[in-house]
RNA sequence: GGCGCCUUGGCGGAGUGGUUACGCAGCGGUCUGCAAAACCGCGUACACCGGUUCGAACCCGGUAGGUGCCUCCA
C-alpha cells in the first residue's frame, strides 16, 4: 500500500516495522463539545486506511486518545481548558462533560458511522502517572525548564531537528514570533505541564514533582501512543491542523526521549468548507450528524459524500452536495435489491467467485493507492451498473458477493438495508403484474400505492415488475 | 502584515504532457396504460496572459480571484 507522507512529502511504499504487522496511532477528539461533520470525515477514511491494510492481510493494532483535560483554548498554551470551558457553558464539571461527549462520540462512531473501533482507545485522565514519569525523563534528559506560575516546558532548541515535520522555519517564526507566555525561550517551546492558577481550583488537577496542574495536550498522545504501541510507531493520522504545533511537538517529546524516529509515515486529512466558506461557530455552519439526520438524509450518503473527495483535498459541503450523494445511495441501493429478484435459476459460484476477486483486487488497487476512495467510487459504479444493466437476469450471488466487498472496504452498509420482501408482499407484486395483463389499470394503480405505503417502489419493465425500497 | 494552498463542464470531483474519469442535475430519444427505472445520445470543461514543446487542463513565469494558517478548529 502507497501513502503520501508528510514527513518526506513523497507517497510512500508502506513497509511496517514488524513485517505483517502495522502500528497505528490516530489523534482522538477533544470531548468538550458535540462533535461536528469536520471532526468525522478523517475517522471515516482512517477508517478505510484500516480496512484496506487488513485486506492486505497486515495484523493492524491502533490507539486513539481521548483527549479529556489539558487541551487549552489556544495552541500555545494559553488560556482556558475546553473542558473547562465547556464545563462552564453546560453547568456540569469538567469530568461530567467528559462523560457525556465521550458517549456522544461513540454513538456516533461506532452505531451511526460504523467505524471499526481501534484496539485501544485511552482517555488523557487516565494515564496522568504515566504522563508524569515521561515528563520526567525529558527532565533527566535535559530537556524542560520552569516557567514560575506557568509550569514545565520543553525546549524546542535542544532538537536539532525540532520542525522537521512541518518543514517550519524557526528563524521565521522567531522573529515574527506573535505574543506567547512569559519566560518562553524559545517561541516554540510548549507546555509539558501546566500548573493550576493560584487562585483557582480545576475539576481536574493533580500532584506532580512540579506543582499541582494538568499535563500539557501533546504529551498524552506521545504517551498514549508509547504505552500501547510502543516506542515506534508505523502510521500516524490526525487532521492537516495539527502538523505545525501538535505532531510537531509530540514528535520532539517522543523522540527526545527514545532517541529514534517515532512514526515512520504521517498522513493528515484536509479540512472541509461550507457553502465554500470556514466552518466556524461564530459563522454558525458548524454542522453535526445529527443535523444530517434531521433533514432526511442516511449517515451512509454523508460517506459516500466524504469518499467522492480524495482525503488530502480540500472538500466542501453543501445541502445540494450531499442531495447528490443521497440520490447515488439511493441508486446503489435499488440495485442492491435486485438480488432478491433474480428470474434465472440456480448460481454459479465458480463465476460468482472469481467476480468477486476481481473486484475486490480493483478496489484494493483503488484504495491502495494513496486511499483514492473517488476511484474506488467509480469502481463500485462500474460492477453495479453492470448488475442494473442484467435486470432480472441478474447473478444474485455475485451481487451478494460485490455487496460484501463494498461493506468490507468501504465500509458502506447496502446488504442490510435491503432486505428481501415478505411473501405477503411478492403475492400483491404477482397480482398487479396480472391486473396488469388484463388491463385493469385502476386495480393495478392501487397495488402500486399499497406498496409504496409499506416502502417498497415498483419499476415496470419489459422482462417484468422489479422492486426496490424507497 | 507573514507563510501556504487552490482555481476543471450547471453542481461536486478525478486526472497531471497526446485516449470518455465518475457521480448528481439537465436536455433529446427508445420503451411504456400511467409513473418510474433502464438503455442510447447530447453539452464539445479545464481562471486569464505569456513561455517551453511536434503537442499542455497537466511543465515554467506572471496576472486576477478564492481560500487556509498565523486566534478557534479535524
Amino acid at each position: 500500500m502507497k501513502l503520501y507522507n508528510t514527513l518526506t512529502r513523497h507517497i510512500d511504499e508502506i513497509k511496517p516495522h514488524t513485517p505483517g504487522q502495522v502500528k497505528l496511532y490516530t489523534c482522538g477528539l477533544t470531548v468538550y463539545n458535540q462533535p461536528h461533520i469536520g471532526n468525522w470525515i478523517g475517522y471515516i477514511y482512517w477508517d478505510i486506511l484500516v480496512r484496506t491494510l487488513k485486506s492486505e492481510s497486515l495484523k493492524v493494532e491502533r490507539t486513539q486518545n481521548i483527549t479529556d483535560v489539558g487541551h487549552l483554548v489556544s495552541d500555545d498554551d494559553a488560556g482556558e481548558d475546553k473542558l473547562e470551558v465547556g464545563a462552564k457553558r453546560e453547568g456540569l464539571s469538567a469530568w461530567d462533560v467528559a462523560q457525556k461527549y465521550i458517549q456522544i462520540a461513540d454513538t456516533e462512531a461506532y452505531e451511526l458511522l460504523g467505524l471499526i473501533p481501534p484496539t485501544h482507545t485511552v482517555r488523557a485522565t487516565d494515564c496522568i502517572a504515566e504522563q508524569i514519569s515521561f515528563a520526567e525523563e525529558l527532565e533527566k534528559k535535559g530537556f524542560t525548564y520552569i516557567i514560575p506560575q506557568e509550569g514545565l516546558y520543553f525546549d524546542t532548541s535542544k532538537l536539532s531537528d525540532y520542525g522537521k515535520l512541518a518543514r517550519l522555519d524557526i528563524k521565521g517564526l522567531q522573529a515574527g514570533a506573535r505574543v506567547a507566555i512569559n519566560g518562553k525561550k524559545n517561541p516554540t517551546d510548549f507546555a509539558i505541564w501546566k500548573f493550576s492558577p493560584e487562585d483557582v481550583k480545576r475539576d481536574m488537577e493533580w500532584d506532580s514533582p512540579w506543582g499541582i496542574g494538568f499535563p500539557g495536550w501533546h504529551l498524552e498522545c506521545s504517551v498514549i501512543a508509547r504505552i500501547t504501541l510502543g516506542d515506534q510507531i508505523d502510521i500516524h493520522t490526525g487532521g492537516i491542523d495539527h502538523i505545525p504545533v501538535h505532531h510537531t511537538n509530540e514528535i520532539a517529546q517522543t523522540e527526545a526521549v527514545t532517541g529514534h524516529a517515532f512514526a515512520h509515515y504521517w498522513l493528515h486529512n484536509n479540512h472541509l468548507k461550507i457553502d465554500g466558506g470556514k466552518m466556524s461557530k461564530s459563522v454558525g455552519n458548524v454542522y453535526t450528524l445529527q443535523d444530517i439526520l434531521e433533514r432526511g438524509y442516511d449517515i451512509e450518503a454523508f460517506k459516500l459524500f466524504v469518499m467522492s473527495k480524495h482525503y488530502r483535498t480540500e472538500g466542501n459541503f453543501t445541502w445540494d452536495i450531499l442531495d447528490a450523494a443521497q440520490n447515488r445511495l439511493k441508486h446503489w441501493l435499488q440495485i442492491a435489491a435486485l438480488r432478491h429478484q433474480s428470474l434465472i435459476d440456480g448460481s454459479n459460484t465458480s463465476e460468482a467467485a472469481k467476480i468477486k476477486a476481481d473486484f475486490y483486487e480493483a478496489m484494493q488497487q483503488c484504495l491502495g493507492s494513496d486511499l483514492d476512495t473517488p476511484s474506488a467510487l467509480m469502481t463500485v459504479e462500474n460492477v453495479l451498473t453492470g448488475f442494473e444493466q442484467n435486470g432480472s437476469n441478474v447473478d444474485s450471488d455475485s451481487l451478494a458477493k460485490i455487496l460484501e466487498v463494498i461493506e468490507e472496504l468501504l465500509g458502506i452498509t447496502l446488504a442490510a438495508k435491503t432486505p428481501d420482501i415478505d411473501t405477503e408482499q411478492k403475492k400483491i407484486i404477482k397480482e398487479r403484474e396480472q391486473a396488469r395483463e388484463h388491463k385493469d389499470w385502476q386495480k393495478s394503480d392501487e397495488l402500486r400505492s399499497y406498496l409504496a405505503n409499506q416502502g417498497i417502489g415498483i419499476n415496470d419493465t419489459p422482462d417484468g415488475s422489479i422492486w426496490h425500497w424507497l
